[in-house]
DNA sequence: TCAACCCTCATTATATGATAAATGTTAAAC
DNA sequence: GTTTAACATTTATCATATAATGAGGGTTGA
């Protein structure tokens, strides 16, 4: 019954995963405008070609990060984008998958800008010593590749860095920005996200601040670094 | 089959969200350890006495808010705290009732500092027209409610202006604290939120830099508002 | 004319059972 | 000891049936 062919379009992913991107890039392009009530089970199982089961717990994934609405009777119906959760690591993923991505990169830069120096500056406070530990190994990886450059290798470290200050906030609120920064950066592959090349001075600035649990340092240094974040988009994708 | 029993416990909503909440429940307050795998579906089902159905649907709302992960033969793991989405307004909802706000209050405190003044400063720069009217009658209503004063009546307000300030900063990745925050807030009702009452000399210093279109003065307005929010819990619940 | 009530029916919600796919485990083969 | 293959368990998917919901239309009565 099912069509292999959207198993091929939506890669190796379970059934109702690719359903529910499939549907989230018809919300997100505006293929299916806001308040819309979108057509019934029924009719979405014949077009998807799977079955009630599967389409509904795609149904439910949407739900979930506040893109759709169902009510008996009613039908299904697309929310505003009020309710979008932008801050979900896979509706990131699906917005990032649409292209466009040149506003989205800059809004994301923005917030990092609010967030990211608060968050350093927590870490110097708050990190254990465990996250300390793992802190310091990750900032002499970042020193040993910012001299042994390898794009690819500075983009993981770099990320796994800002990842663990976000994580070493101790606040939960913090901790989803590491996993939907993660999900940028590997968007963002090959593009390398600091202006000349691997910004360790600032990094470093970061990294000893927290070390020392100077927080104020800690804030500055993050901000400084941000600042010098240049706007270039990557160029493939 | 559905023991009603249930059905009272978690109030009017859907089953599978009720099921959703109740397994949260174990996973948020660590009943049910992370990284451990949770009983099978056939078990879960007699344990809700609830159909496989609505079980499956459960798990996939909380897959997607990062609780869970399911595989074939393994079993459905309790992710690690790291993925869990607490920017998420349903699971900071869920959050909430176990109680033990305290932390979760200054943890939010320490986020709205981060990120609300320059929320302010962005709407100020970016809201819309029609954005700009709403916050105007917003204000107006909070100006009213000041001076005859009713504490829920300026919960409601409070809310709604800090909530159309997300709302007009242009930015898709502020639009989920709008949630949030509402959520917070509705949690604590009856608990006034800002020090000295209604802080309305604040809220209009606000309002008028970001219809000024003034940045700077919005952010140091909200910065200042939230410099002079106390950190009082509510007494109830 | 209109408001209150009731009935209809399309749609989602839930239940049930069957089959497929995935994968860790175990045992067999070399 | 290592590799390979069969097995068993669990989730994934499908199919179908029944229940609950509530918007909308129709009816009644004043």
């Amino acid at each position: 019954m099912h069509n292999p062919f959207i198993q091929i379009a939506g890669s190796k992913r379970s059934l109702h995963v690719q359903v529910a991107r499939e549907i989230a890039r018809k919300i997100l392009s505006g293929e299916a405008a806001q308040n819309e009530i979108i057509p019934s089970e029924m009719v979405l199982c014949q077009q998807f070609s799977v079955s009630r089961t599967a389409l509904r717990e795609a149904i439910k994934l949407l739900t979930s990060k506040g893109l759709l609405e169902s009510k008996p009777k009613v039908g299904t119906r697309v929310k505003s984008r009020d309710n979008w959760n932008f801050l979900d690591a896979q509706l990131l993923d699906w917005v990032i998958d649409l292209g466009d991505n040149a506003i989205v990169y800059q809004e994301f830069l923005a917030l990092r800008k609010a967030i990211e120096p608060e968050a350093a500056a927590l870490a110097a406070k708050n990190a254990t010593a465990q996250q300390r530990i793992l802190l310091s190994a990750t900032f002499q990886q970042m020193d040993y590749v910012s001299k042994n450059f390898d794009a690819d290798k500075w983009m993981e470290v770099d990320m796994e860095f800002h990842r663990l200050v976000f994580l070493s906030t101790g606040n939960s609120f913090y901790l989803p920005f590491a996993n939907v920064l993660c999900t940028m950066f590997k968007s963002f592959i090959s593009h390398s996200s600091e202006k000349g090349g691997t910004c360790i001075g600032e990094h470093r600035a970061i990294y000893s601040a927290i070390m020392a649990g100077d927080a104020d340092k800690a804030r500055e240094a993050n901000a400084t670094l941000l600042k010098n974040t240049n706007h270039r988009l990557p160029t493939s994708n």
